[in-house]
DNA sequence: TTGAAAGCGCTAACAT
DNA sequence: ATGTTAGCGCTTTCAA
């Protein structure tokens, strides 16, 4: 079964052990071309009890492909990715690519560095997340020759194709929503809008909504590092501390706004009638909170087999559509934003 | 700066641009070997300028070596994974080594094809979760000649080394904590022990514990699918309906005994006087939560770490202590689990 | 310091 | 249905 581990097995020893050439041990291996069932059985048998595995280094250079799809994510610790990832994963499972994954940390030059090395191996696709990238990383991917995926955001150009959401649109959105339903005096908190281009744009969204209703936000708050539960929790008593006269709080994401829920209904604040809430994300994780936060799906894991799609489309068929698709994401009004 | 996405570059490409022979701008770019500075410089320009990047596969081929680590964990989703990979990505950081993640959804037959997948492009290593495996999948490591991390867990035995903490054992740890401070009346919540190797070892050194002190558990329940904060809060519900006599409740990952704890805080019961709780993990994520959840470390970003370490020492010196490293996880009471 | 030649292990294309 | 040949794009080795 197994041997000591000294020298890989190659398709020759294969060959040798089933008296079969190389080619048609190939052949088999890779279920191509017509090979007679007693054949097959020879080689099939040879292989296993060897425990070779092909090198697909070698039979990528040889063909010329490589069935790997590279994604390129900010982080995993995020919900949003891991929920992206199925999304792909799933589609790419009726194929015969795979997904590979790069982190880049929400930083450009790691996503310039990732890029490069998985554009080393030749991939057959790039899904990426975000439209804002180096001048080097838009030129390596315009240079590879293969389908490219900007993914989550539709607020700009792409290079090739994108599939997402308008983050403004959705800033925009739960700003009038709130507007409607009768908040007036509203506070802000989210992430450090410098490296996160799509919590950014969900700022500027929203305040543009409340602008066009003559509102202006009132107070904000924004952290970089930590847990985004227990962050919510601490920006919330600071704000509420610093401005009492708060009736909605609108937070970049659903972690933050969950803990601000909880820091909420433990002091006993009536939510939503003192106060209201809103987060974004409508991440699966939180169900089971005591009152379900008003926020709005950000179509995840659509976004993730869509584009999985367009990259498989694009691969059989050059002149698939690409251009951008725009997915609409609802809200989703929960416990915490009622009408008053 | 760029062109038109036709053919991707090669070496020789730059070659003729630079005016250079191959061997010296391969040299160049991957510095080695003495290049004059001059001949250096001509070569960086006409590379950049041409937006080449370097054929990995070729390169692999030619040298044997690829930079690679195979990284094979059950699920993204799962919080512990993430950081177990911030602590690999951590330390392979300062080498020229790179993780490669593949997922296995806990399926023994999908762990069999992703670490196929990922031996047949010949990585310098494996760093792969649990010791349970087939007995194709032990096979193929054992042939693979490269360096073998079995992490998470050390009750058993490894293919060439291990990293982890003996969940048998942190299950008795918990089961001995929770009698010494008295609790007697004791109800169990988990996921399903089948495929989790390592929840099923847990409930086992608990259950051997409490026996120990002539205690048995009187109520357990089991889940698969679903939001684990739901699914504590219905799971703890159910149970305290069926069973209110219960003084503790050890629910076997952190997020469902958050869910838990919300519901009980909602209700208005006394924790930890009235009933106490312990989860597992430490999950940083639950740090904001009303009272702060008893649990228990599992290590993940040190064996994270230790993992990726033992792989590089084996690789330079491939005599290089293996064996197994476990770690000690230490219980955090919190404010769930008090003397009574 | 630079170059030339010979492969790495496989597969495409072409026999047979 | 099976075998033969000629590379894939690099790096190793050896020579200059």
């Amino acid at each position: 079964m197994t041997r000591p581990a000294t020298r890989p097995l190659t398709l020759r020893d294969v060959s040798e052990a089933s008296g079969v050439s190389e080619m048609t041990v190939s052949r088999v291996l890779r279920n191509r071309g017509d090979v007679s069932a007693a054949t097959r059985e020879k080689v099939l048998r040879a292989a296993k009890q060897l425990g070779y595995v092909p090198n697909k280094i070698a039979g990528a250079l040889a063909s010329q492909r490589v069935n790997l799809v590279a994604v390129i994510i900010p982080s995993m610790s995020n919900m949003v990715f891991p929920e992206v990832m199925t999304g792909i994963s799933r589609a790419l499972e009726e194929t015969d690519l795979q997904p590979v994954v790069g982190i880049t940390d929400y930083l450009p030059e790691k996503e310039e560095k990732v890029l490069y090395e998985m554009l080393s191996w030749r991939p057959s696709g790039v899904i990426i997340a975000g439209l804002e990238h180096s001048d080097a990383s838009r030129a390596m991917m315009a240079a590879a020759g293969i389908p490219v995926v900007e993914i989550m955001d539709t607020d700009g150009t792409p290079i090739d194709a994108a599939v997402g959401i308008s983050h403004r649109r959705a800033g925009r959105m739960m700003g009038q929503a709130i507007l409607e339903a009768g908040y007036r005096r509203i506070g802000f908190m989210g992430t450090q809008l410098g490296a996160d281009h799509r919590a950014r744009k969900r700022f500027e969204g929203f305040t543009e909504a409340l602008a066009k209703g003559g509102v202006e936000i009132e107070d904000r708050e924004f952290y970089a590092n930590g847990s985004a539960l227990a962050k919510g929790r601490e920006m919330t008593q600071a704000m509420l501390e610093r401005s009492p006269e708060l009736d909605f709080l609108y937070y970049s994401n659903d972690m933050i706004g969950a803990g601000g829920l909880l820091w909420l209904v433990e002091k006993g604040y009536d939510v939503p009638g003192k106060i209201g809430l809103a987060g974004f994300n409508d991440v699966r994780l939180l169900q089971g909170l005591p009152q379900k936060l008003a926020t709005m799906d950000s179509c995840r894991e659509e976004i993730g087999r869509r584009a999985a799609e367009m990259i498989t489309a694009r691969l059989t068929d050059p002149d698939a559509p690409g251009g951008k698709v725009e997915l609409s994401p609802k809200i989703n009004r929960g416990d915490t934003l009622r009408s008053r």
